[in-house]
DNA sequence: AGGGTCTGTCATCAC
DNA sequence: CCGTGATGACAGACC
């Protein structure tokens, strides 16, 4: 019993650090408020991977000592050196120091084991909270162990004497007869805050058995109380009601002064508690609670350390489908929970059924993590994954931040084609003439003008700059090539149609305004006749005018408004062909401007959307990281339940002091905020609303 | 010589 | 109905 004692006061004590990590939790609440599932359900599910064996395994390897797990000398100080350790880790948990000393104290000074050797099955941990009754009289799942006792039962006091009852409560009974000592009542005070009881119960059958059938349901029962009340005396194990058989053990201890930070961190359980029994208890299943199967987006909080913490049984985390036996058991209780891969460890053994055939509801979670989480199986996996969120993604950033890879001309403004206009035909002419023919409305990307104006200063008065199209192309392209502007003039097109002013209004028609071609080119042909020069590089609408005697120039016939164009035809008799050469002219050379403008338009759009496209690629990254931020945390959080609720689960023992199978038994949480330890064959749903009327029940 | 690009032109549609 | 802009398609010039 008196390693009973010990185990049953680990479990207090490592179930506190796992209330005190929920505590944490509510941080991370506030960010990920309904997606966090209810700590019962966190807590749900059966996982086979808790054996003692297990247990030690993990220890050991995790410590990376080769312990006898039988040792109980060895279990307690590595125990106590994990917990320590465990407190370290928990970098935010705000859980003080004093009072984890005073728990190893307390866990020391084991001394007298409550005997409730009582064939009760029962063991009831009920925090001597018998303070207030938060939760009401029902609240009382607790009450099961605590069967007869009175609605202060929380009978953290009542030790039950059952054979069940393990001893916690024998340890606050026995430390209290010891001599009370202080240091034991400062324990029992802090514990007490988190009642706890563990009550084992008949099941109907009433056929209570150590083999744990699913006729019986074992109890453990965490009852939270903002301030613990508990009368050492009434730790006397007459008070354990007979009827649960159940032994009631609590923390007794008058609550002097309750460390405020764990009251508040236990307030804050409480609140998230029951917003959580809130979400879950609108839902059938809740009770069954799968994890975090509220939905909602919030934004993360980060108080949750990211720090790795790697647990060695992580690796296989999520097993997606349970094939059989012990498996099946793990994902049908976690699986659900999105706690399956941690909490359960593939190699368990489990020979009930589906104790969690708890409904499986859309879980938030999963819906974050089966994306891209729950395929990846291993640490391995998540190590990759960090690795993107941190190097890849940033790089990813980087370079979509970077235009390296588009070379867009930031200047352009997607909006406005103009802007871009303006910028290519700056940058291609660096003219500051900007008057356009633009009355006739066609001209509104035809700044070639300006570009004309240059050449035709130069005799080439075709005044189409010949790089402006292909120049804002490659400077969508490569911005770099802007420095290769003079090379542009290589380029022969022929630009006759944008004519500048200058020529537009020429009034020597005769003159051969328009040569049409680069002046490169023409230096190139310095060796031809003028006139050749001309005709050869005049476009072709210009020496047919030239052919046909046209007196003005195309420049006219194309952007003089069409009251003016009237006017220029009255003024001149022209012949039948000549007014149909003249109007071909006229619409060619404004749908060469219409095309040119068309086909800015259309860079335009292109770039826009490449604008868009990176936009979104920027975005996706950053969602990325921060999907990956939220994956880690969240596996780190499950990390740290897993270990937690596992030590609790080991530490666990039945009134013959054996560990209960992880086979057959898994944590529980039900809607009230106490932690049940239920055989597998029981529907969370089912024990999660009736124990406490089963247990009022049963009392009377 | 072949392919890509640019440009002009035509046909067509819409306003 | 005409003038004009927009645009797809085609062809020629050029690289």
């Amino acid at each position: 019993m008196l390693y009973l004692k010990k185990y049953f006061t680990e479990g207090l004590i490592q179930f506190t650090i796992l209330l005190s990590l929920l505590g944490v939790r509510v941080d991370v609440d506030t960010y990920l408020s309904n997606q966090l599932p209810p700590l019962r359900e966190i807590i749900l599910g059966p996982s086979s991977a808790y054996t003692q064996t297990q247990f030690h395994n993990l220890r050991n390897n995790l410590d990376g000592y080769g312990i006898h797990p039988k040792s109980v000398d060895l279990d307690q100080f590595f125990t106590t050196r994990r917990l320590l350790n465990r407190v370290r880790q928990l970098d935010r948990l705000s859980v003080p120091s004093t009072e984890l000393n005073t728990w190893l104290v307390h866990r020391d000074s084991e001394t007298a084991v409550s005997t409730g050797s009582q064939s009760s099955p029962s063991i009831t941990l009920d925090n001597g909270g018998g303070l207030e009754d938060v939760n009401g009289p029902d609240a009382a799942p607790a009450m099961r162990g605590g069967g007869g006792a009175p609605e202060s039962t929380y009978n953290l006091n009542a030790p039950d004497t059952g054979p069940g009852a393990v001893a916690p409560e024998g340890n606050q009974e026995q430390g209290g007869r010891d001599g009370n000592d202080d240091l034991t009542k400062e324990v029992l005070q802090l514990v007490s805050s988190f009642a706890v009881g563990n009550t084992c119960e008949r099941g109907e059958g009433g056929t209570h058995t150590h083999t744990h059938t699913h006729t019986h349901t074992t109890t453990f029962t965490c009852c939270v109380f903002p301030a613990p009340v508990v009368a050492p005396e009434t730790a006397s194990n007459e008070e354990v009601p007979s009827t649960s058989q159940g032994l009631a053990l609590a923390p007794q201890l008058p609550p002097e002064e309750p460390p405020l930070d764990l009251e508040q961190q236990w307030q804050d359980i409480m609140a998230i508690m029951d917003s959580d029994s809130g979400t879950s208890g609108s839902t059938e299943s809740n009770a069954a609670g799968s994890f975090g199967r509220s939905s909602g987006s919030t934004p993360v909080n980060q108080d949750v350390s990211l720090h790795q913490a790697s647990l060695p049984g992580c690796s296989q985390d999520f097993p997606q489908v349970p094939s059989s036996g012990n498996s099946s058991n793990v994902n049908a209780t976690f699986g659900a929970t999105n706690l399956t891969g941690i909490f359960l460890p593939p190699h368990v053994n489990s020979s009930s059924t589906n104790v969690t055939s708890t409904p499986i509801l859309p879980d938030p979670f999963s819906n974050l993590l089966e994306e891209s989480m729950l395929d990846e199986i291993s640490l391995l996996d998540l190590a990759m994954e960090e690795g993107f969120s941190q190097a890849q993604a940033s790089q990813l950033e980087d370079e979509l931040d970077s235009d390296s890879g588009l070379s867009l001309d930031s200047s352009r403004s997607p909006a406005s084609p103009s802007s871009s206009e303006t910028s290519c035909s700056s940058a291609a002419s660096s003219s500051s003439t900007s008057a356009t023919f633009s009355e006739e409305g066609a001209v509104g990307y035809s700044t070639d003008s300006e570009a004309a104006t240059v050449e035709a200063e130069e005799g080439a008065v075709g005044g189409y700059q010949p790089g402006y199209s292909k120049l804002c192309r490659m400077s969508y392209q490569d911005p770099s090539q802007f420095h290769g502007l003079p090379q542009l003039g290589g380029v022969g097109h022929n630009h006759t149609y944008n004519l500048p002013l200058s020529s537009a209004f020429a009034e020597q028609p005769e003159l051969p305004v328009s040569v049409g071609k680069k002046s490169v080119r023409d230096k190139h042909s310095k060796l031809q006749p003028a006139q050749d020069l001309l005709d050869k590089h005049a476009s072709r609408d210009e020496r047919r005018a030239r052919s046909m005697k046209i007196p003005f120039a195309n420049e006219k016939i194309i952007n003089l408004p069409v009251e003016e164009f009237n006017e220029l035809l009255a003024k001149h008799h022209l012949s039948e062909g000549q007014l149909a050469l003249v109007r071909d002219i006229r619409r060619r050379g404004k749908n060469k401007m219409a095309a040119q403008n068309c086909r800015k338009r259309k860079l335009d759009t292109i770039i826009n959307l490449e604008q868009g496209v990176q936009d979104l690629r920027r975005d996706k990254t950053r969602l990325l990281k921060e999907k990956m931020e939220f994956i880690r945390s969240i596996r780190q959080m499950k990390q740290k339940m897993q270990s937690l609720y596992q030590e609790v689960f080991t530490q666990l023992r039945d009134e013959e002091g054996r560990p209960y199978p992880p086979s057959e038994y898994s944590l529980q949480y039900s809607a009230d905020g106490s932690v049940l330890i239920m055989p597998r064959g029981v529907t969370t749903a089912e024990q999660s609303r009736k124990p406490e009327k089963k247990q009022k029940d049963k009392k009377k």
